[in-house]
DNA sequence: GTCGCGATTTGCT
DNA sequence: GCAAATCGCGACA
């Protein structure tokens, strides 16, 4: 898949783009250091949201933090939630209509470092990805300091489906995907 | 201005 | 299994 494919993807169809991201790769470098080589995590878990969803932040809404999911698709949306957690998402459909896919969970592709990087809390914590140094950027631009990079499909066999974690203001439909027997997936 | 709560995680019982 | 931690934002006064 290019990296034109997946932009494509993102502006059309939100279930199917946190599917397809299943596979796909962040490069990741520390904001503060420029010249880091910077490290690759293959995403594992994804849950998708969009604008007619309750739960979705931009429900009939198109203000505050909201108002970032409305921008165009691949921008990267960084929110802060329960005052002390910070969440990933790649913004998805078309420029004024709302949805993202919030990244769960990744799987450190080469280093022997321990990261802590299953569960969407968790992540951001360990790539030190907040609201004010990371929302908003572009995930396609070659000059930043997180990247989105297009990767192979997986396997039908290997994507399970499930409902999403911790949904208080919805009726729940399977919307979250994730690598069957992937050790890095938050929840089984 | 005050109140309540959330797409989470952790630690204690 | 359950509650605490902690803050931005919307609802209401």
């Amino acid at each position: 898949m290019t990296e034109t494919q997946l932009q494509a993807l993102l502006a059309t169809d939100t279930l199917a783009a946190a599917r397809r991201l299943l596979g796909c790769e962040f490069w990741w470098r520390p904001v503060d250091e420029p010249e880091h080589p910077g490290e690759r995590f293959r995403i594992v878990e994804t849950e998708a949201y969009t604008q007619d969803d309750p739960a979705c932040h931009a429900y009939q809404k198109n203000k505050g933090r909201a108002a970032n999911l409305y921008q165009r698709p691949g921008l990267a949306y960084v929110y802060l939630i329960y005052g002390m957690y910070h969440c990933l998402n790649v913004v998805s459909e078309p420029e004024g209509r709302a949805g993202a896919v919030l990244i769960r969970a990744l799987e450190p592709v080469n280093n022997h470092k321990e990261w802590r990087t299953h569960g969407p809390g968790r992540l951001c914590k360990a790539l030190n990805l907040t609201v004010k140094s990371h929302n908003g950027l572009d995930l396609f631009s070659k000059d930043t300091p997180l990247r989105l990079l297009p990767g192979e499909p997986l396997e039908e066999s290997r994507v399970v489906t499930t409902t999403r974690i911790g949904i208080t203001k919805a009726v729940e439909a399977p919307w979250r995907f994730y690598e069957r027997d992937n050790r890095w997936v938050s929840v089984k």
